[in-house]
DNA sequence: CACAATAATTACACAGTGTAAATATAACGG
DNA sequence: CCGTTATATTTACACTGTGTAATTATTGTG
């Protein structure tokens, strides 16, 4: 027999392969070829290739058992890609590799109402500082990838409020010649999730992801799906509330406007920027009164509510919660579940919805676009994206 | 050159030729060239393969323009499938053939609250019918679809809240060899809508096709997605109100206990059987007070507060809405614009969003699920399932 | 140090498709 | 009625990507 179900390009069986060792952090070829259902044979030609190009390594490693694998294969540390990240807080710029070292950093701060002549002047003062430091090592960025708040398949963004289009544009003219990915923050995070701290991620099969902070946005992960798939999922402005609070966006009732960062921080008397920084269980580290912890439990409730019907719309096994309310004690986080229950269809039941807390991962900002860009160089087949894009256009021609 | 971007199994090559032809209920080979992205010569080859099977027809209809082609391609009109559909009404079997025309049904009405067991009894009494039928004309189903509201990933289903796992085993036994599909509602009507009356159709891109009767329960219409991947989206259990209306999921506050059929029917005095068959404007056919005309328009409000609420979480360019609401006058609809306005980021802008409204279609039970058997026997490329899913099994293995 | 047990490579075959040349079809103009 | 013209359809051949199976390599074990 010849061919599989669905047969491959080569660029895309080159994904794959790489695909899994960024994955797994390196691999020995039985198990890539089992995990990319290719024959050692398939899997023997396409790393001779990837070896010759530099893009991935061996390193001689014999495993324990008898007749093992004697090489373990890495993707190159010598490939220089960029994040950028742009969250309401700052803008950073980066250049790593891909195993995730961070070689380069440079962050400025920036304000949640940051215009967008403003944004592409920082934009491009950056890039020229990064340049520089490309250039004096003789360093080429092989994929850039940039995250923003917000950004989603149609032309709206709720955090910054710009045109994208141009945005495109204006990216793409200032990176002139590198490929860049444009991705929701969220997407970057997942990515960031999938192919950095893989362990630590309490989440297996497919669920919602969901980062409450500024806003409260989420992804839908589909743990069998490439990861530019993934939904976002603006949670925070629903409305919960008809005539409820003010939000930002000009409604009334929106879930934002009560369980944002901003919301918590005028609740607990602490400025936005130290509450995720205060880290585990920040509540204990205060003593605000029962109040207080009263109004939180009722926002953690109204997170629930919304969190439940948009699983109604959208069911899924499981729930991923990171941000604020996952430095809340156990206790008080309950009041999620209780919403839930009042909005999930059947109600809270743990037997059919399982829902974990993980720890806002603050300040290794630009981390997650960085994640982001070596997943798209690797889901490119770390093949240059304008040389082999040729062929396709022509077809459409 | 060889090999395109995404290289194809013989399978799938045939499937999208397949899939062409439902969709454009035949067309000249040129045409179905340019839109399955194949040469001619392929093209050939694959109608040669098809039309010795019997499941692809020419007939002789010279294009009218100079050296034009001189067969038009058609899908065989000799391929029985069947469509099986469960609403809150009626449980209805039907045969056709991949034109979708019908040659049999049965209907038998079950209630809304029907019991898995009762479920299964009329399911077999039906079967057997409709296998005499078969039996007579000796003709041997290909493809059976079955369409129930509610069906999802997650094996919970908010109408019939039945064992979704032992439902599938209770079909595939029933059918014993048929291959069957099981799809939710919503997505058999989306199939419906892609290949039965196409230009009637008021959406062309990607956009969310929401139906209103028994349940509020929508789908994410991806235009350029297999049908199968389509998301369903059960609006109808989003609550809005916090201690709101009781809903029969024993919710609070559910947009079904406001804008249901039942909950509807119930402010204007009609019978719930009796508001969709009344057609167009039946609004205008009864002369019901002021009163339940505003108490309408409220509904609507809370069914565009709901819709809003649901592309804020994943923003779409269009809605198309069934049911009730499509036969209100468009002045009364205004309401679910209203409502919209309150929830979806920006506000409701005619510019950004389009709204339209398509009758909804009573009475022609089981034409969906016949569309989507159709598609599915399309979709396999015409082989049969099992004899060729092997070479699948085995790589697994 | 030969043997076992598995890894890695390579020659060959096959599926699926595009290219380009060959052949067919029908409208049009004289 | 016939050749011309413009496009459709088929066919021989080449190329990509992969699996199969035979071959060669590697290393722990007795």
């Amino acid at each position: 027999m010849a061919g599989r179900a669905a047969p491959r390009s080569r660029r895309e069986t080159r994904a794959v392969v790489l695909e899994s060792l960024l994955r797994n952090d390196g691999a020995f070829r039985p198990h890539i070829a089992r995990e990319t259902q290719l024959t050692e044979a398939s899997v023997s030609r396409i790393l001779a290739e990837l070896r010759n190009e530099g893009i991935v390594q061996e390193i001689r490693q014999p495993a324990p058992y008898l007749g093992g694998p004697t090489a373990l294969v890495t993707l190159s540390k010598n490939i220089p890609i960029a994040g950028i990240e742009l969250s309401n807080n700052r803008l950073s710029f980066g250049i790593g590799d891909l195993g995730g070292n961070l070689d380069y950093v440079e962050r400025v701060p920036v304000s949640p109402q940051l215009k967008q002549a403003e944004f592409e002047r920082l934009f491009v003062d950056c890039l020229a500082t990064m340049d520089q430091w490309t250039c004096r090592r003789g360093i080429a960025v092989r994929q850039a990838a940039f995250s923003l708040p917000g950004y989603g398949s149609a032309d709206t963004n709720a955090i910054f409020p710009w045109d994208m289009q141009r945005l495109r544009g204006f990216l793409a003219e200032a990176l002139e010649g590198v490929p860049l990915a444009v991705t929701n923050s969220v997407i970057a995070q997942a990515a960031f999730h999938r192919y950095s701290d893989r362990d630590a991620y309490p989440a297996v099969g497919d669920h919602l992801f969901l980062f409450v902070g500024h806003g409260v946005a989420g992804v839908i992960v589909n743990e069998s799906a490439p990861i530019e798939a993934f939904s976002p999922f603006e949670l925070g402005h629903m409305v919960l509330e008809r005539g409820g609070a003010l939000c930002r966006c000009g409604h009334r009732g929106c879930l934002e406007a009560y369980t944002s960062l901003a919301a918590v921080s005028e609740i607990i008397g602490l400025p936005e920027t130290e509450v995720l920084q205060r880290g585990d269980r920040f509540i204990d580290t205060l003593n605000f009164d029962q109040g207080a912890r009263e109004r939180l439990r009722e926002r953690l409730f109204l997170l629930g509510l919304g969190t439940g019907n948009a699983l109604n719309l959208h069911p899924l096994p499981s729930v991923v919660v990171s941000g604020w309310p996952s430095l809340l004690s156990p206790d008080d986080r309950e009041a999620i579940m209780e919403g839930m229950d009042q909005s999930l269809l059947g109600g809270f039941d743990p037997e059919r919805l399982g829902i974990s807390f993980i720890a806002p991962s603050i300040g290794n900002d630009p981390r997650a676009a960085l994640y982001y860009a070596a997943y798209c160089f690797v889901r490119a087949g770390g093949l240059d994206a304008r040389s082999e894009q040729r062929p396709l256009e022509e077809e459409n021609a």
